[in-house]
Formats: C-alpha cells, structure tokens, sequence
DNA sequence: CCCTAGAATGACTAATCAGTCAACCCCTAT
DNA sequence: ATAGGGGTTGACTGATTAGTCATTCTAGGG
C-alpha cells in the first residue's frame, strides 16, 4: 500500500474517532493526512469507499491480532480464551479504533463488500464453535447465535474496562471472570 | 405534548432509521410531519436537540415497556426474567426503533442532558442487581460490569431474533435459552 | 539535458444544509 | 367588530460539502 494511501487511512481513523464520520470533511483529512483534496480522490473514488476502506482496514488490524500466536493444536477452551484475551487486548489498547469500528458496523453506511468481507475472515471463530458443538460440550443452539453471545460479552467486557481505565492486574482479573462468565454459560 | 411535536418526532425517527440521522435533514423531517421547516424550530432548537429528544424519547417508549407488569416483590430471577423477556419482546417487535436507540447511544452526538437521562431511569435495574449481590446468589462483580453483561446479551439475542425472524414458539425458545446462559454465567 | 507519463495539486462548482424572519393565519377576549 | 398575540409558514441566507479538472510537479529513461 502507497505512502499516501495508508496517511489518508490514519488521518480518517483518528478524524472519524474524535469528530464522528459524518462530520468530517474530506478536506480535513487530506489537510491532516498532509496531501491535497484532490489526491484523496486518486485513492478513493468517493467518501463512502473511504469509509469502507477505513472499516475494512480495521477489521484486517484486529484479525491480526487476534490471530497472533493463535494455538491452533490446542483444545478447544484454550482456543476461545487465547481469541477472548487478544480481543479484549486489542480493544483495551486501541479503545478509539475499537469503537469507530462497532459504530461503522452498526452504521448501516458499510457497502455490501465491506459487509461480505465480515464473515469470510471470521471462519476460523466458526470453525472452532463447530467443532465445541460436535464433541458436545456445549449448550444446544446454532453456531451463529453462539457467536453473537461471544462477540456481545466481549464488547461489554471491552467497554466496562475501557471506561474503568482498567490495566494489568485488575484487567487480566475481569478478563478471567468474563471469560468464566462465558464459559459457564455456554457449556453444557 | 402538543401534535405537532409528536408528529415531529415520529418523522424523525422514522427518517433517522432508514437513512441515518446524519444524513436526514430538517426539511424533510418537516415535509415527513406535514409541517413547515420553521416549526421544527420552534418545537427544538438546533437539530441536535431534537437528536436528543429523539433519544430520550426511545429510551421511555422502552422503559415503559420493560416496567408493563413488573412483578415488584417476586424473587430476583424471576424479576431478571421479566426484564429479559420485554426487552427482547421490545426489540423484536420494534426493529428499527431499537436499532436507532442502540446506534444513537454510540454515535456521541448526544448532549449531556440525554446521557444523564440515562442513569436515572435504570435505577430499578441497578437495584435488583444490587439486591442479588447482597444475597450473595452471584459471582463476585461490579455491579456496573453486571448490568453491561445483561445489556450485551440481550442486545445480542435481539439482533439475532431479528435477523432470523424469529417469531412466537421459536422466539420463546430462544428467550427461555439466552435467559439460562445468562443466569448460569453469572450466578454462583 | 530533455521528454513524457503518471502523480499531485488546490481553486472551483453545484448542491445541500441548518437555521432565520417577516409575513400571515386564526383564535380568543374585549 | 376589532385588536392582539401565539402558532405557522416557506422563501431566503451564509456556510459547508463532495467531487472535478486544468495545471503543475517529479522521477526516470533515452
């Protein structure tokens, strides 16, 4: 990715964050990224693709962190909680990217790619509540409420932390209770 | 409230949910209400505050709904049971309302005055969490932590309910279901 | 050193917006 | 009948916006 293109991103996410999507220019940010207005437009063939990309860019940031060091041979909790605690790691440490993207999923503003681009990089969390439901260990219910319940939790463990200014010990505390909570819930 | 107020707020949530607040302007609002652009003005002073009463609005519409019947001195989970069961009810049957009050709530486009709105009118639900808490029938936890868990996993089941369609026996089903891994993720 | 192609520029435009205000309408009290 | 006043109107304004495009810049091959 170019130079440009990449500063257009940064300076969206940290506009959009501070001012909210709809009210920010796109002069403002080609003025923050430090390029003109014009340029934005090379890169971007309007504000809603902006959007989407600056959305989809987030998403691909937070995959990767989840998926790092992910024990992919390890049984299924360890695997739910090693995804539980990069999670909430990535929405503790990055808390104004963590809520720009909730709000552009719930936006409605996201084209239909953006969208599609969802579910296809969250196969691998589908895949592993599949494989819970066949050894049986949890509760009865489809594989996509399941998911929501996980991704619900998370978000409220997210926003409890972030707004208690959580850190180290008293986070990796409600980390294990929220991840307990979870769990007892879930399992048969 | 006058009609015309009303009809005001109608429009607006009606536009707010299918366009998006953002991009909804007052002109149409009055043209939706069947009033001129300068009633709006003289009902709300800015568009933001007739953001706001939108908000503060919703947010009534649902409390009242969840408080219809609530059974004061049955015991805690049944109490639990009851909030968990009209919330959902209110969600389902009002898609888009509940989708724009959820939205609303994230944006950060409201005032103070509407934040503050919040808080107050939830005080039964603190109380009954409290009330577990001193009965010692729940995990160790912040009582805010627990009513954002509550909040998570109904905002969850909504979503889900509503994406599927669920409705009457299948609706049911799912409730008695999120109720349990509630109740069996954070009790004792 | 020159030439060219693609990137970068920013002044500009056409459209849209929130909010204003002078005029008007209609009801009530005198 | 008349005066007064609060509610209603919609044309209007000044500001802001996304997106355009003629022009300038720049890097690299000949």
């Amino acid at each position: 990715m170019s130079d440009k293109k990449q500063q257009l991103l940064e300076a969206s996410i940290d506009l959009f964050a501070r001012e909210g999507f709809w009210n920010t220019s796109t002069a403002s940010i080609a003025k923050h990224a430090g390029v003109a207005t014009g340029t934005l437009f090379n890169y971007f063939p309007s504000k809603d693709a902006l959007i989407d990309a600056v959305y989809m860019h987030l998403k691909h940031e937070w995959l990767q962190h989840i998926q790092r060091d992910y024990p992919v041979r390890a049984d299924i909790k360890s695997r739910l909680e090693h995804i539980w605690y990069r999670n909430i790691d990535w929405g503790v440490r990055f808390p104004e990217r963590y809520n720009l993207k909730q709000q552009l999923s719930l936006s409605g503003v996201l084209g239909a790619e953006a969208v599609d681009y969802e579910a296809e990089e969250l196969a691998f969390l589908h895949e592993l509540i599949q494989e819970g439901f066949n050894q049986g260990i949890f509760k009865e219910m489809s594989v996509d409420y399941f998911n929501s319940m996980v991704m619900a939790e998370m978000d409220a463990t997210v926003r409890y932390a972030t707004a208690q200014g959580l850190k180290d010990m008293a986070l990796a505390r409600l980390i294990a209770l929220s991840s307990d909570v979870l769990w007892s819930g879930v399992a048969r």
